[in-house]
DNA sequence: GTCGCCGCTTGATCGCTGTCAAAGCCGCTG
DNA sequence: CAGCGGCTTTGACAGCGATCAAGCGGCGAC
């Protein structure tokens, strides 16, 4: 290890995202500058503030970007999954931190690197253009939420998402997901206090919709058409 | 008028956005598939729900991108200026509603035509990507706004930005900005009610922050410095 | 097993912002 | 010039979510 003897052909990440996409040429072009690299939960890829010179691809994990004012309070301004790109191309300074939620494998660029490279390769920059807008839509869809939905519209929303992404149907019609990240984080995430988000969880197992396990990290969602109304409500 | 008569060489944005990094043979591929098309203040571009079949250049005026909730809530989620570009590619049906603020002019473009160009011209997809990054940053710097700040440094640096983007600056130390929105707008903007923009801004007034003027379509910025440390408190 | 720590939950209270309502201001029309 | 209508401002009040402060529970260390 250290080298990059982990060829892209054998990157568990190999058909997702960029690497999917890109043409024999191109990959082998991005592969040279790739280096794997470990991170722990909790671990910093990347501080708001220091000088912009690394991206990558996320091969396995989960981490979260995020954005803070001067005095300290933070937003997490996206989650970032096995299979996608982290970094912010073409800016000199970074304003923005990426933490890994859980441990993670990436796929570490020299920005300015990946920049040139990506610059002869086009197949990577139609991908990396067609993600992007693909975020964006994310983004406006969070600046709605954050702007103008209401904490139980939130939570609930949130849970939904979650199932749309990673469900575990379980053998009655309940619903199991694991929480990828604590209270503060989904708090941080949703705009709101990790008291009111636990305040919404109770609620909504008060009305039967969810059950709580594991300390909270484990959701059973017992009766999702309930929770449709609540996260979309007329 | 009707035929493209208008050839981008004398466009007034012939240098700003994607035509002014298209190269000659990209320029005209997209010149012989774009409309000039005039749009009055109030009037809607695209709406959320329809069929997503265009996209547009932004030759002058100001639009606003909006999103909003099933029962009826909205958030703009993006201004849209003269050079930027306006549209949801590789999207089938739209999911935001496009309106003009002031009296526009767009050169509009069938949505699937302009990717299958933009898929040859790789100088326009260059720069689109740039652009769409930019956006991003943009989007997360709102989130911020919208997940962590308060009124008052919401409207405070509202007024900030407007003063980078537009400002005229007056014979004393004071700056003037037109305000191009409405008070409605504003709000949307910013995830607030009309009421809370307003009274923040007289509240800025008695702090001989600002004072109004024109309906308080303008503002006179007295004092910037007393606005930096409301924008962005310690 | 038991202790201690950390994250989650629950409770009480406060303050900000939204809501509802009315009045003011300005430009426009006739 | 008078009257009207839309936008903005101001006021009173209520509600939601933040804040402050205990409890609770699970998990690991010893």
């Amino acid at each position: 290890m250290g080298t990059q003897s982990n060829r892209c052909a054998e990157c568990d990440v190999r058909d997702m995202g960029l690497c999917g996409a890109a043409d024999r040429d191109d990959l082998s072009a991005l592969s040279s500058i790739g280096r794997r690299r470990a991170l722990a939960a909790g671990q910093v890829l990347t501080w708001a503030g220091d000088d912009n010179v690394l991206c990558a691809n996320v091969v396995s994990g989960i981490l979260k970007v995020t954005a803070s004012t001067a005095n300290g309070r933070e937003q997490i301004v996206g989650l970032v999954f096995a299979g996608d790109f982290v970094g912010q191309l073409f800016e000199e300074t970074s304003s923005l931190t990426v933490t890994a939620l859980v441990d993670s494998d990436l796929c570490v660029y020299p920005r300015e690197r990946f920049e040139r490279v990506m610059a002869e390769a086009s197949s990577i920059e139609r991908m990396l253009l067609r993600r992007t807008l693909a975020s964006l839509n994310d983004a406006r869809e969070r600046m709605l939420t954050l702007g103008k939905r209401g904490a139980q519209e939130r939570v609930a929303g949130f849970l939904l998402d979650l199932v749309d992404r990673t469900a575990v149907r379980t053998v009655d019609g309940s619903i199991s997901i694991d929480v990828p990240v604590s209270r503060g984080d989904m708090a941080d995430f949703l705009g709101l206090t990790i008291e009111t988000v636990s305040r919404q969880l109770t609620r909504l197992k008060v009305l039967g919709a969810i059950t709580l396990a594991r300390g909270g990290r484990s959701i059973l969602i017992t009766d999702r058409a309930a929770l449709e109304p609540l996260a979309n409500p007329e």
